[in-house]
Formats: structure tokens, C-alpha cells, sequence
DNA sequence: CAGTGGTCTAGACCACTGG
DNA sequence: CAGTGGTCTAGACCACTGC
């Protein structure tokens, strides 16, 4: 009768109210009932909703807000996350010069190298919980600071929830590619994870960036989910590290 | 009248009860009042030392539990860190096999390559907010899976709080070299900044790992703090990513 | 000023651990 | 069983925002 490779031997049995609020939020959260930027009804609001306390709802905002899902701002309301504000350009770029810092650097500069329609391969297929032969966007750009490309990019994003996705849009919008994706096609990337290794470039990639065959760049491969934990691109970069680094905390 | 770059213009004029109380505990942590894997006073019996009510200690703790200072155990108490349990091997290494995972490959075979007094170089000492020529530790090591070299390491820690490491010392120790660091130093790391970049080994280096010399590998610069946030090893990390990868989670 | 999130309390009860 | 952390409540008051 032992199980070992099961974790609830028995049943869970046992939920905390504040994480049935929680989860009861994150629903509306998925179903798009506020939109990224928008406020959430108020705890007092909410609390009588469920017929729960204040404190309860706030414990389940709590951890809302701990996952990023959502932000608070005294006096005025608690707010849909979005990638769509000026605060942090890009969330998820850890990439940072090794003098001076990002605000000092300023914007990068884009270039859409390509964007297309393809048939997803198997590992992409795989990354994307796709069948392999589904329609995928493949997108190609490059990322220069201060006019030297630093970063190569190569995205694959599944076909149906970015139909209408073109070049051309890509290279009218300002601002994270992320905020794009939000606004334009309702898809909101809350959490990603990143495999991250030392590559040489190919041919194309050394061309591309402008650097030596036998430059080691860092890649990182990176997958990013939406609410529902869905991925919902898979993205494969390659970093210059000569000037910038990777920055990673560790708490 | 204007200053830029302070961020309280104003007085900060406020310090809520529980931030307080968490200074408090923490100011006990850091004297070393109780031990790492020690439990500390119960949250009743905090909160009729410090006269507030068990709701404020909580919230206080629970700041302490999300920095990884301490961990609670319901039924229990609450426990002060330590990276001497079996929990996870190692909580700062990100690397990970491609094929199965950590468990799977089983503990590192280390070996010390080189452990010695040196005087600190003007970078050692400033990552180490020490003096240039100021004595330091170096030791070098080798960290190997399935036998196949896999992480070279350089280390930097300062003379003083480390007096009396060998290689010695180093080669009997089993479990986490952080674990050791805590029983015999009494130094306990509790955050760790990471620089990561690709580069190409060096001849020695290379020979080390009994990689070719052009094959890519990751440099992972860490930087690891105690308490106080003072920074008390510096480490140079060389990784294999042909058979591993960083991971790392964006939230 | 009213409305929001943020703090604090006192007390009740629940879930888990160990003797 | 007593002691621990974990949940929940109801109500008071504080700090911040915007009108």
C-alpha cells in the first residue's frame, strides 16, 4: 500500500478559504474579466462578495501580488499586471551592461530580421504543448545597444492565438514585444523559465551579431507561460557577454 | 534643494510595528542567539516579549520565512536556516542535468585542487570589501558527475573569519561546503548575487575540466552574503553545459 | 473629504507534531 | 494531551490618493 513516488498518500482534504478566494480571483484573473492595467474591485468589495472577511481576501491578494499577477497601490487600488508600463521595459531580460546600468544604457534598438508562418518541428512542438506540424509564427530580430547588436533573438510563438501577427506590426509597436502581446492579442506571459548555456554562433548568428565564429555567446532558452500555466512562446536567445551579463539573485 | 539621487527625499517618518519586530529578530539572528536548525522562541512567546499581539510577530516572520532566514514547521516551531540538512544538496547551484534530474546524477565527486593564503587582489578585494593586499583564502576545486569533470571552482574568502581552513579541513567535510562554513566558522550565507557570462577556458583551465580548449563554457561569478549583507565569499564558477544547463525561473 | 490599501489587536478555532 | 504554527473574524485605526 506505499506510494512512493506520489506525494498526497492521502487526500489533500483540506483548503484554506484564503486560497479558494485565491483561486476563485485567479479564474476572473483567466477569463479576462479585468483587463491588464485595470483595478480589481476593492478588498471590501470582494470580502462581501464572498461573504468572507477583509483580512481573508487580503491573504489571497497577498499572494497574487507575491507571484506578480497583480500590484498594489495604496489609496488607490489593487491592478491587473501588465507589461504595458514604463516601470521595468523588459521583465523577464536579465541581461544588464557591465558598466553603468540599464537606465544609463537607454532602449535598445530592434530589428525584425523576419516573421513567418512555419510548421512546428518536434521540439518546438514539444515546448509549445503543440502536435508537431501545427502552424507556428517564427520570428527572427536583433537587439543593438548603443548600435552594436548585443542580442539575437529567435521566437516561436503558436499560430492560432497570434493570428495576424505580422512584421510589419511587430516593427510599428514601441515597447516590450510582451506589451504587443497583451493588447493586441490578449495574451498576458506571467511566469518563464530559462535554460541557459555557452554556445558558439553559427555562421548566420556570427553575421547577424556582428562578432567573430569563435565568440562564445551565452544562449538562453526560455519558455513563457500565461495564466493557466499554458506556454505560450518559446524563445531562444543569444547574448553577447563581453559587455553585458547575465544577472541572477539567489535568495 | 533637490536631490536626485536619494530616493527619501523626505524622512522615511514611518516604520510599521512588525518591520520593528522583524529587526529585532534579525539583530538576534546576526549575534547568533540561536543556531542554524535551531528553533527560535514561539510566536506567543515572541509576542509577550515584545508586547504586541501574535498577528504582528507573525507577519514579521513571515517576511523572515520568504527571505529564506528562517523556516517554518507547523506543529513544530520555527527554525533558524541552515544549508547543513539533507533538503536540497546544494541552494545555490542552478545547474542541472539535461536528462533527469538532480536526484538522479546523485552527489558531485569533489576534489580539492588547491587551497591556500594569498593577499587579495584589487578586484578579490573589492568584491570582498576589503583592503587590496588584505590576507584571503583561495581554494580551487574540481566538482564531477559520473566522473566526468564538470565545474571548476575558484574561491575567495577572507582570512580572518575563515582562519584555520585546509585542504584538509575541505577533503573531510561531507555535504555542502556552505554547511561546513556554518559548523566550524560560524558564517552563514543567506543570499548570493550572480554574474553569468560565456567564455572560453583557459589552457589550465581546459586541462582541469579535460575540456578541448575551444569548447564554450559558462562563467558564473558569484558573490554571497551573510546576514549583514556583508559580502564574505566571491566565486568563480566554470560550467560545463554540454551535458547540463543553468536553470532559472522568471516570475 | 471619502475610498483605497496597510497595520494592529484580541480572541476563537483548526491542523499538525510529539510525548 | 499540550504546544506549535495556520486560519479566520470583526473591528479599530493609520497612511495615501484623488476629488
Amino acid at each position: 500500500m506505499n506510494n512512493p513516488t506520489v506525494l498526497e498518500v492521502v487526500t489533500p482534504s483540506f483548503s484554506p478559504l484564503y486560497q479558494q478566494i485565491k483561486a476563485l480571483i485567479l479564474q476572473s484573473l483567466k477569463a479576462g474579466k479585468w483587463k491588464p492595467g485595470e483595478p480589481i474591485p476593492s478588498e471590501m468589495d470582494l470580502a462581501a462578495r464572498f461573504r468572507v472577511s477583509q483580512g481573508t481576501v487580503r491573504k489571497a491578494i497577498d499572494e497574487l501580488a507575491s507571484e506578480n499577477l497583480v500590484v498594489r497601490r495604496q489609496g488607490k487600488g489593487t491592478f491587473v499586471a501588465t507589461h504595458a508600463e514604463h516601470q521595468v521595459q523588459y521583465r523577464f531580460l536579465k541581461l544588464v551592461p557591465d558598466v553603468g546600468d540599464t537606465d544609463a544604457e537607454g532602449p535598445a534598438q530592434r530589428t525584425i530580421v523576419d516573421c513567418k508562418r512555419q510548421r512546428a518541428s518536434a521540439d518546438v512542438a514539444r515546448a509549445l504543448a503543440l502536435r508537431t506540424g501545427d502552424s507556428v509564427l517564427k520570428v527572427r530580430r536583433v537587439l543593438a545597444y548603443a548600435g552594436i547588436p548585443t542580442i539575437l533573438e529567435d521566437l516561436w510563438l503558436p499560430g492560432t492565438p497570434f493570428k495576424g501577427l505580422t512584421a510589419e506590426r511587430l516593427r510599428a509597436s514601441r515597447g516590450p514585444m510582451y506589451a504587443l502581446f497583451e493588447t493586441e492579442f490578449g495574451v498576458h506571459m506571467v511566469r518563464a523559465k530559462e535554460k541557459i548555456r555557452a554556445v558558439l554562433p553559427d555562421a548566420l548568428q556570427s553575421k547577424l551579431l556582428d562578432v567573430p565564429a569563435g565568440m562564445p555567446l551565452l544562449s538562453v532558452e526560455r519558455v513563457a507561460h500565461t495564466y493557466n500555466d499554458a506556454p505560450m512562446e518559446l524563445r531562444r536567445g543569444l547574448y553577447r557577454t563581453d559587455t553585458h551579463h547575465y544577472r541572477n539573485e539567489l535568495g
